[in-house]
DNA sequence: ATTATCCGGGG
DNA sequence: GTGTACGGATAAT
């Protein structure tokens, strides 16, 4: 299929994109596999530029400044290519531009710089290289791109790293076939062991001691191994190597014999490559692990969450980095721990294993390393299947954005949405704004803006609540209200203006960029919807998409009010909460005069009671809202509830705010800002909480208070078991810091004691006993225990977990503690 | 209440 | 890399 002379087509999936400067001109460089799995890579000129408006400009002075252009530099001596006239709109107004050419990236920068000194406006001069490639020339990550040109053998990339190891295509033309998904993809998962003495990370000092891989192919061929350089198993996977130099020439060698397009890792951008590249190091490994024969880049210490690695021509995927800044929203978990999500995402825990053990093991050549050459295994598989089983999400977020999945999945959601935007940006022929100057940033922070409305709930036990919500409410109203920087105060209407926000008003004749940006965005999603309804396509990636449109549209109105954003605009982050107040008060106002009784609201949600009602009452009225409702604004029956409880803020008898419990009619329970899952809070007092809850919500009150005084007696009696009194507490800093013993840095004291290390980070656990003095002398550890304090543990932790939902059903503390007393019920029924 | 600092993930 | 985190929670004032 090769043929040397004259000019062919391929087509590819592109994964990986750098570029490189050649001979004064700059080309993209673009690691792509073909259907039979092949790699090859991609190269493809593309010039750098960046805009000048020139609106009252001398363009013929101008033109002579730039042709004389000089400046002086050490070396790579940026040069002006070219220039042309264009217009583009900013911010709802036509620019005169000219579009700048330049011989390498790093010129835009230098260059740009020079021509802000002589007082001109430039624009597009910080946006990275290769997503402005990739925006111009509408080329997608990881779907069908096709390329004329010839394959060249012993391409020379001028820069002198060795020889590319897959062929190169010069491609004289580049183009989107269509935006099928790269499926067929190599995997390889990567998780070290290192040596460490109580928690410390201390890559200069501690060596690893076992590398894991596992990997999978196109053809869902698993490759497991595990690198380590001491004898002490016979499992099949493990590879035993001399010492740790050769661990790691070894790890390069499997890297480079196995070619994955995907190498990921757990943290790996904060742990293990920095930690692999400081052990390199010192041992003078050369880490020469890129398609192009460059080293591995890491940036950033084994020990910060900082920077990233990178591998040419392989794409590091930090699974952790994508599930924390983008997909963890979706996850109930609040810890990102390898071991809660995975738990979570694909059922399966890590190995249980005692990490405090690993180096005496190591030191003692125990047989017990074994146990963790499995963890170490483990960590990759589940590592592994995470990637995998994330790929379409990512894939998705990628194709609707336009990045590099590198990048993506290392990007905050302001830049993401930014990047939407600026994609979109291209085909409406709108100049960005620029990124706003360090002043501006500052001014920024200092402004705020109101809000949701949330509705104070009067404090009691309610049956049959129907719960409304507005779908999408915040997207919804700035597509609907067209809220944009460009329409707001306009000159030619002044017809809609926002509630308690009377001096803001938006066009209702010309609709501003981002609203049309969002509307699409929002009917993109309706149309996935309606796809994965019909089962046409692939579900799960219709569902990725559908996800990611989702999260997009509704980072929107956090966009307009985020200080770095290019299209910052405080008046419209403010009307929209405002808009969104004025809706869920107007609909309060409705419920109310149809006879409803309102309990509670918070920012798009609505609560009524249904009372002597029927269901289809509601019903209605919902109807009647939405026929008033402009645009894409819809309000969505949420859900019924046959009980819910909402209790008092502490030391008021107000109602608490975002805290209430409900139970809907299949017996789910749905807990909000209770405590219940508190580091702090004994297991006692968790459990209690949950169980009264639980009891009070399907109506078992006698019972429950049956439960708390039975709980009572027991605690009293001192026949509660211990591990369900253990409070957790971290230790924040250095002992000797602390100002004020509590009890947490009394325990750990006394641990130092014993000759256990206290480093900042280290959880204590302690248990209140009994006898007299100060709660922190009181504090002790588990294993030291023998009578809790069952006075402390009522008074702390038992009765204020449920004394409040008590209250509500007319109990006092007084009367969980005597028994007898059973009146106030009536008053709520 | 408000401001400053710490922390995450990883061994 | 057309660079140098960030947002939430907790402690201190």
């Amino acid at each position: 299929m090769m043929n040397h002379k004259n000019s062919m087509e391929i087509d590819f999936y592109p994964f990986d994109f750098e570029y490189k400067v050649k001979e004064d001109k700059t080309y993209l460089h673009i690691y792509a596999k073909l259907k039979d799995n092949k790699k090859i890579c991609v190269i493809h000129e593309f010039k750098p530029y960046f805009y000048v408006k020139i609106n009252d400009i001398d363009t013929q002075e101008l033109a002579k400044r730039l042709k004389n252009f000089e400046i002086e530099t050490t070396k790579d001596i940026p040069k002006i290519v070219s220039w042309e006239e264009t217009e583009k709109e900013l911010l709802g107004k036509n620019q005169k531009l000219w579009k700048v050419k330049v011989n390498y990236p790093r010129a835009v920068s230098i260059i740009s710089k020079e021509l802000s000194s002589w007082g001109l406006d430039c624009y597009d001069t910080d946006i990275l290289f290769i997503h402005s490639y990739l925006r111009d020339n509408k080329i997608l990550p990881m779907t069908l791109v096709k390329a004329e040109g010839k394959f060249q053998e012993n391409y020379d990339d001028g820069h002198n790293n060795g020889e590319l190891k897959i062929p190169a295509f010069i491609a004289d033309k580049i183009e989107q076939v269509n935006t099928e998904s790269m499926v067929r993809i190599k995997y390889l998962a990567v998780d070290i062991e290192c040596y460490s003495k109580h928690k410390e990370i201390l890559p200069e000092q501690n060596p690893i001691l076992m590398i894991g891989f596992y990997g999978i192919d196109e053809t869902g061929n698993v490759f497991k191994k595990v690198l380590t350089w001491k004898d002490y198993t016979d499992l099949d996977y493990v590879e035993k190597l001399k010492d740790e130099k050769e661990m790691l020439l070894r790890f390069k060698e499997i890297i480079n014999e196995y070619q994955p397009e995907i190498i990921t890792g757990y943290f790996s951008d904060g742990f293990d490559f920095p930690y692999i590249r400081i052990r390199a190091d010192k041992f003078n490994v050369k880490l020469d692990l890129g398609l192009d024969g460059s080293e591995l880049i890491t940036s950033g210490k084994a020990d910060r969450n900082i920077g990233s690695s990178k591998i040419k021509g392989i794409v590091h995927i930090d699974i952790f980095k994508f599930i924390r800044y983008i997909f963890g929203k979706n996850l109930k978990t609040d810890s990102y721990s390898l071991d809660a999500v995975a738990s979570e995402i694909l059922g399966s825990k890590k190995h249980e294993v005692d990490l405090s053990l690993l180096a005496p093991a190591w030191d003692n050549n125990s047989k017990e390393l074994e146990k963790f050459a499995e963890y170490n295994l483990q960590d990759a598989k589940l590592t592994l299947e995470l990637c995998e089983k994330l790929m379409p999400d990512i894939i998705e977020f990628s194709k609707i954005v336009g990045l590099p999945i590198f990048d993506l999945i290392r990007m905050r959601f302001s830049k993401l949405v930014e990047s939407y935007i600026l994609k979109r940006a291209i085909e409406y022929n709108v100049l960005a704004p620029n990124k706003p100057g360090k002043a501006e940033i500052e001014q920024r922070f200092e402004e705020t803006y109101q809000g949701g409305f949330v509705y104070e709930p009067t404090p009691g036990m309610y049956k049959d609540i129907i719960v409304f919500d507005f779908k999408s409410l915040y997207p919804t109203i700035i597509t609907a209200h067209n809220i944009g920087p460009e329409s707001l105060k306009c000159d030619c209407c002044e017809e809609d203006i926002v509630p308690e926000k009377e001096e803001y008003w938006f066009c209702t004749k010309k609709k501003a960029f981002l609203p049309v940006v969002l509307e699409n965005l929002i009917l993109r999603r309706s149309e996935v919807k309606k796809l994965i309804k019909e089962k046409k396509g692939e579900v799960k990636s219709l569902e990725a998409r559908s996800y990611a449109l989702k999260i997009l549209a509704n980072s929107f109105y956090g966009y307009m009010g985020f200080f770095g954003a290019r299209w910052y605009c405080l008046e419209c982050a403010r009307s929209t909460t405002a808009y969104a107040r004025d809706y869920i008060k107007k609909t309060i106002d409705q419920a109310i005069k149809k006879g409803f009784k309102v309990i509670y609201a918070d920012t798009d949600s609505c609560f009524l009671l249904l009372g002597d009602k029927k269901r289809e009452e509601a019903f209605a009225f919902m109807y009647e809202i939405n026929l008033d409702l402009p645009g894409q604004m819809e309000l969505e029956y949420e859900g019924q509830y046959p009980r819910g409880i909402f209790v008092a803020a502490k030391g008021s008898d107000k109602g608490a705010k975002k805290k209430y419990a409900l139970i809907d009619q299949e017996g789910r329970m749905k807990i909000t800002g209770f405590e219940t899952v508190r580091r702090n809070w004994s297991l006692l007092a968790k459990e209690v909480q949950k169980k009264v809850l639980g009891l009070v919500l399907n109506d078992k009150i006698e019972e429950s208070l049956n439960y708390v005084r039975e709980t009572i007696k027991e605690l009293n009696s001192g026949k509660v078991e211990l591990d369900k009194l253990i409070i957790k507490t971290q230790i924040t800093k250095e002992l000797s810091a602390y100002s004020s013993i509590g009890p947490h840095v009394a325990v750990a004291l006394k641990m130092e004691d014993k000759g256990i290390k206290i480093v900042p980070g280290m959880v204590v656990q302690y248990i209140i006993t009994k006898g007299t003095g100060l709660i922190r002398e009181k504090a002790k550890l588990p294993e030291e225990v023998k009578e809790y304090d069952a006075n402390y543990y009522l008074n702390n932790q038992l009765l204020p977990s449920v004394s409040s939902i008590f209250l509500v059903l007319g109990y006092k503390e007084e009367d969980l503690l005597n028994e007898g007393k059973q009146e106030g019920l009536s008053k709520f029924f």
